[in-house]
DNA sequence: CTAGCATGTTTGACATGTCAATCGTCCGGA
DNA sequence: TCCGGACGATTGACATGTCAAACATGCTAG
């Protein structure tokens, strides 16, 4: 790093070859965690991490029920994925869609004690994966730093969104 | 954080809510950056990141060729997805498949004119973007330790696969 | 020589994701 | 009233991923 030309290298230039190293760890590591946590969900309940998310949804929500479209915001999607997420989860019996009382166009999403149940089974295992796999692995100063990088991305991907 | 069993603290536990905060943070930032990454290739070079990939180590390589399974090794992916990914990008003549000359049970992937074009156009921007998303949002420190993070959590990874 | 396992790759079935189009209901103004 | 757009959700077409099974050829023990 550091050739000549201080003030063409912030925001200018493509990134130097030590840039797009830690690029391509940091992504290709952040790929294969998500994929190792993603087989141990499968492994031990029988969940992929978007029927996680949904189930955990669900499961504080207020009578473990919650509109489509709220549901959809809470945790992120865009509601076509949901829709067919709904759809697969719906034919395992995890959850059970019904027209919504006060809005005829709108659909109720609710946790069937099935999906309760997978849900329940399935909290210790996740959370302690994601503490072998993640926690375990960092100094609590990585930790740390950790948090704040996913912090400073996250500001600067909002703030080139708006633009 | 810190409840009075510093002996219990370590491999052995949950995580803390904070751990767990700052876990959510991170992956779900991640996902964030990997997608938008992927939408501005998407748009700039009609490329996926999948192509991009494929595509960068077949320029890199000897005679802009490679045998299937060292492709696959190389970029780091099981087989089946490789021959499902290379049968698309066939069919869009990105590259072209033909059988190897020494062995007749392997498939030789050659890159198509088409295809290193499409790739010349794509690095560019690509490599932008990656500086504009991930290198102009963090701090020299925070590139550093991004770095290290990485390198911490593949080991883990590793460590723990082997087990 | 030949049965059977190893090797290299493909295939099929299915889960997951995105995008654009569709469908039904709601609502405000001519 | 009724029309057109907003809103809530689903659908279809297709790209991408995983897993297990299938295929074809190579190699080796007997």
């Amino acid at each position: 790093m550091t050739r000549a030309t201080p003030n063409r290298r912030r925001g200018r230039q493509l990134p130097t070859a030590e840039e797009l190293r830690i690029w391509r760890d940091f992504i290709e590591t952040t790929d294969a965690l998500r994929s190792r946590l993603a087989s141990r969900l499968q492994v031990e309940s029988s969940l992929s991490p978007g029927d996680y998310a949904v189930l955990l949804a669900l499961s504080e929500a207020q009578d473990q029920q919650l509109r489509s479209s709220e549901l959809a915001t809470h945790i992120g999607w865009e509601r076509s994925r949901l829709s067919h997420h709904l759809g697969r989860m719906e034919r395992r019996g995890l959850i059970r869609r019904q027209e919504c009382a006060t809005d005829p166009r709108g659909a109720e999403v609710h946790l069937t004690p099935t999906g309760a149940e997978a849900f329940r089974g399935s909290t210790v295992p996740h959370l302690r994966a994601i503490r072998e796999l993640f926690v375990d692995a960092l100094t609590p100063e990585q930790l740390r730093a950790a948090g704040e990088i996913a912090a400073a991305l996250r500001v600067h991907l909002d703030a080139r969104h708006k633009e």
